[in-house]
DNA sequence: TAGATTGTTAATCGATTAACAATC
DNA sequence: TAGATTGTTAATCGATTAACAATC
């Protein structure tokens, strides 16, 4: 019963939908066609409906689709009604503000725990969460059932980090760092570069730039 | 001179090419075939040699690459070579995150001022940089020609802070509001929306679940 | 029933990979 | 010169868009 592979741009897509939907939810709008919903988000309706295909019917020839079935249906796809534990690695500034973002939990992501190696921070209690020595962290894991790692350390300590943590039976690492993890086939990671992010604003600024310069330089031609 | 229009995809590649090119440098590698750049990297030679060829030829035949200049070239492409100044607001743990953050000013970019509207915040000094209440904000994006805004509030409040940054003459914002801003053409923006980076973190480690479950079965079939 | 809108097939577009002549 | 490796063209692959019959 080989399952079609979806596309990973289809899946990055997903999120974006559940958002739209969570939105529309929230003003009380009950159905929505893929018209209606291509608009607002700025993309074709022939994407969303190839796209939402690819995982079953959801609609409904000539209404459109019902928009808190279709909200729960996407929870189900992400996997975002189960509930995964989580820990956090590195208390530091990112550590915490992924630990204070509340919505984490409405979304079945559960912080189990925290954990530094500085020896200031061990002990202090974030959201109810105390901050543990990273010595504890493989004991931590098997105990909790943890399934996924945010790690929020510099990038020199991440390969080890990352190690231990597969020894001890993680499923997923959330990467932070800024480095690319080695690390078995069935251990997904999701990599969140920042600073890679910041690079690609600095292009688009750069560009955008240069085309009004250009658009500048066209005028003044015309103008001689 | 319509230069042809640079792929979203090629320039999503770019920093990651920075980045193995840095650590190259700093491993004292003077020079490099796309073919062992691409198995360090896990991509194709070919793609390599293709994404750079967008830009110039920086190769040379039966030598490769020299990865201290190709390093400095696509620095120039991705414009870090230059200075951009940056405000930070919403001085949370993510806004404090970010101005702490070293490395940003190796590349460029400096952070200028922090904003916040909490009363508490207002007037503590993170890295050297006091900050500042946002009434403030107008006046000091214009006296301190900034360029780039990290938002680093919730997203209710983004928008207003969006349309005055626009009104002020911001050229970029790194949205960090799980929102989608609305905003000129000439004014860029880069979203970073970790809800959705771990929605798809969700996704993968059910899939992978998934999978595993059925060589599971596969295998129990065998069996029988 | 008539109108609306999906699900799905076909057409187009763009991105990746392969291949190889050019050339260092 | 011979070997290596690029730059670039051509082939392939995949993703997006368009179109429309199916159907609510």
């Amino acid at each position: 019963m080989a399952e079609k592979e979806i596309s990973k741009a289809v899946i990055a897509r997903l999120p974006r939908y559940y958002r739209y939907l969570g939105e529309l939810m929230e003003d009380g709008v009950e159905r929505i066609s893929s018209n209606d919903l291509s608009v607002r988000m700025k993309v074709t309706a022939s994407q969303i409906r190839q796209d939402l295909n690819n995982f079953g019917g959801f609609g409904q020839q000539g209404y459109g689709y019902n928009v808190k079935y279709l909200y729960t249906e996407i929870a189900k796809i992400l996997g975002i009604d189960r509930q995964h534990n989580i820990v956090i690695i590195g208390a530091g500034n990112l550590g915490q503000a992924i630990a204070n973002y509340a919505n984490f939990e409405k979304r079945g992501f559960l912080i189990k725990g925290m954990f530094d190696i500085n020896p200031r921070l061990i002990g202090l209690v974030v959201r109810g969460i105390e901050i543990r020595s990273v010595d504890d962290l493989e004991q931590f894991v098997r105990d909790n059932d943890v399934q996924i790692a945010a790690l929020t350390i510099p990038k020199t300590k991440a390969p080890e980090i990352a190690d231990r943590l597969v020894s001890a039976g993680i499923k997923a690492i959330w990467n932070f760092a800024h480095t690319d993890l080695v690390v078995p086939d069935d251990v997904v990671v999701e990599n969140v570069h920042l600073s890679e992010s910041l690079m690609r604003l600095s292009y688009k600024v750069c560009s955008m730039q240069d085309k009004a310069e250009e658009e500048k330089a066209e005028r003044e031609k015309g103008k001689s």
